[in-house]
RNA sequence: GUGGAUGUAGCUCAGUUGGUUAGAGCACCAGAUUGUGAUUCUGGGGGUCGCGGGUUCGAGCCCCGUCUUUCACCCCA
């Protein structure tokens, strides 16, 4: 008998680290639901024709698709079966995939249901998504997003409260070193205008040319310069627009410097003037909400992958792990269009790495003690009458609110004790003959040692 | 998708130039202790050496394939 495995990039979550998967899933749902954020969810399969060309051609490729049910092979082209086009025939086997990410299946829910949302329509969503990557170290093929996303408004309030909740979550769980990278695609597109990018790159395909730039500038913090640069003379860029395009991206100092430095270069560019505003806008918001922008990083080099982002981008990262992003984003403008919806509904969301998140606190081992979920009381019997007794008290105690259970068995008491300790129950309630008669329970603290008598009404006033 | 590394008990790992019945620590189970766990002592169970093939009188060790995990690319949460 062959042993089971599980398929690669995919993981069991046993109970001690559910814990403290709940502990984050917790956490953030908390604080979007303080934010005004209603929940979702959507069908972990879509229609193929949902997902493709959304993500850009190295996302499609990373697709799971589905084999379609019954006789798959049977209206497939017999010449192309012969030719063994996988490619060709992929489209014929196979309609459905799984979700790739979140923002896609939410785009589609509120074109669907057009008419029932009230708009601005605020949501969140927790659920895994998968991708056909090869898996690393925080790198799986199924792993858990938790987007909030508004759509139909352009405030840029939304962005502002995106940092706020970013912060207030990674408050809460506890992570005090983290930057929130914010930039914005207009802010790219000028960058891209200037170096003349577009004039260097094979005419008809502008957007490409951008992309291939935007890839190669985004790695700068973790390549360096010079070789960003070897990247990108290949692509025909000279070393003239190089140098004009390091003299922006080197800008050092705070926010508001690296504002005004770009203003006195886009003057001629109104999608880089726009970009500023945005940004100084945003900004300017988090005052008004007595908010500090600790934490918060205007990087010009950010340059977010996936293509559908039109205004404001982010990406957070947890410093001092070797782990990607935990979370990004970013406002887009024309993704309910892609479904066929005539008016173009804005909207901007973000997204929470759950896999992560946990990886990272791991690493730099933030989880809180009590972060394990069990059990606070374990009721120990010897016999069928103080089993009996046990019932009683073990109603009472989850009447008032306390998470308890009792021993199912007849075993020695150690063997009980023994089984409260390994489950991290932190009481134990022991209770014989004695204890019956005068009501006065044996109350036992399993952290430190000690033991007293006391009665129900006392242990719950106690543990409550 | 490209290139490199890895795999021996539940976990972390030993295992000599290829040579009898593959070991340790931790964990697990039982007892010491029929009303007291996390310490101690005694005993016990557990391995088709990732899987499949090849070389050899003989393979955990050498060769080929395959899968897993992992690292660097690619890309990304």
């Amino acid at each position: 008998m062959e042993k089971p495995t599980l398929p690669k990039g995919t993981r069991d979550f046993g109970p001690a680290v559910m814990a403290k998967r709940q502990f984050i899933f917790n956490t953030i749902r908390q604080v979007f639901q303080t934010y005004g954020f209603m929940p979702l969810e959507t069908p972990a399969m879509e229609n193929l024709s949902t997902l493709t060309g959304k993500y850009g051609e190295e996302g499609d490729q990373l697709l799971f698709k589905i084999l379609n049910s019954g006789d798959f092979l049977g209206d497939v082209d017999p010449t192309l079966l012969a030719e063994r086009q996988s490619k060709k025939i992929t489209g014929e086997i196979s309609k459905k995939g799984l979700r790739y990410d979140l923002t896609v299946p939410f785009a589609r829910y509120v074109v669907m249901n057009r008419n029932e949302i009230s708009f601005p329509f605020k949501r969140y969503q927790m659920q895994p998504v998968w991708r056909g990557d090869r898996p690393q170290k925080g790198r799986y093929c199924e792993f858990y997003q938790c987007d909030a996303d508004v759509i139909g408004t352009n405030s840029l309030l939304c962005e502002a409260e995106i940092i706020l909740m970013i912060k207030e979550v990674f408050k809460g769980l506890g992570i005090p070193d983290y930057s929130i990278k914010i930039n914005h695609r207009g802010i790219l597109s000028a960058i891209a205008e200037i170096v003349n990018a577009k004039s260097n790159e094979n005419a008809t395909l502008p957007i490409q040319g951008e992309t291939s730039l935007f890839v190669a500038i985004d790695k700068l913090d973790k390549i360096g310069v010079e070789k960003v640069k070897e990247e990108l003379r290949p692509k025909g860029y000279s070393d003239e627009s190089l140098n004009i395009l390091f003299d922006i991206l080197e800008v050092k100092g705070s926010t508001t410097n690296k504002i005004a430095f770009l203003v006195d270069r886009f003057t001629a560019n109104e999608t880089g003037q726009q970009g500023l505003r945005d940004l100084r806008e945003v900004l300017n918001f988090l005052k008004s909400y007595n908010a500090d922008d600790t934490h918060v990083e205007f990087d010009i080099a950010l340059a977010r992958g996936l293509s559908y982002y039109t205004g404001c981008i982010f990406e957070v990262k947890i410093n001092n792990v070797g782990i990607g992003s935990v979370s990004g984003g970013g406002r887009y403008d024309n993704l309910t269009k892609a479904f066929g919806d005539k008016e173009n509904l804005s909207g901007v969301g973000f997204s929470f790495g759950v896999d992560r998140i946990y990886d990272a606190m791991e690493e730099l081992q933030l989880f809180p003690k009590n972060a394990q979920i069990s059990s606070k009381v374990l009721i120990c019997h010897f016999d069928d009458a103080s089993l009996q007794y046990g019932l009683g008290v073990l109603a009472r105690l989850r009447a008032a609110g306390i998470p308890a259970e009792i021993y199912p068995d007849q075993k020695k008491l150690n063997k009980q004790l023994e089984y409260a300790n390994k489950k991290m129950i932190p009481f134990t309630l022991v209770i014989g003959s004695d204890e019956m008669q005068s009501g006065q329970l044996a109350f036992k603290d399993m952290e430190k040692g000690e033991q007293v008598k006391a009665t129900v009404d006392e242990v719950i006033a106690k543990l409550r």
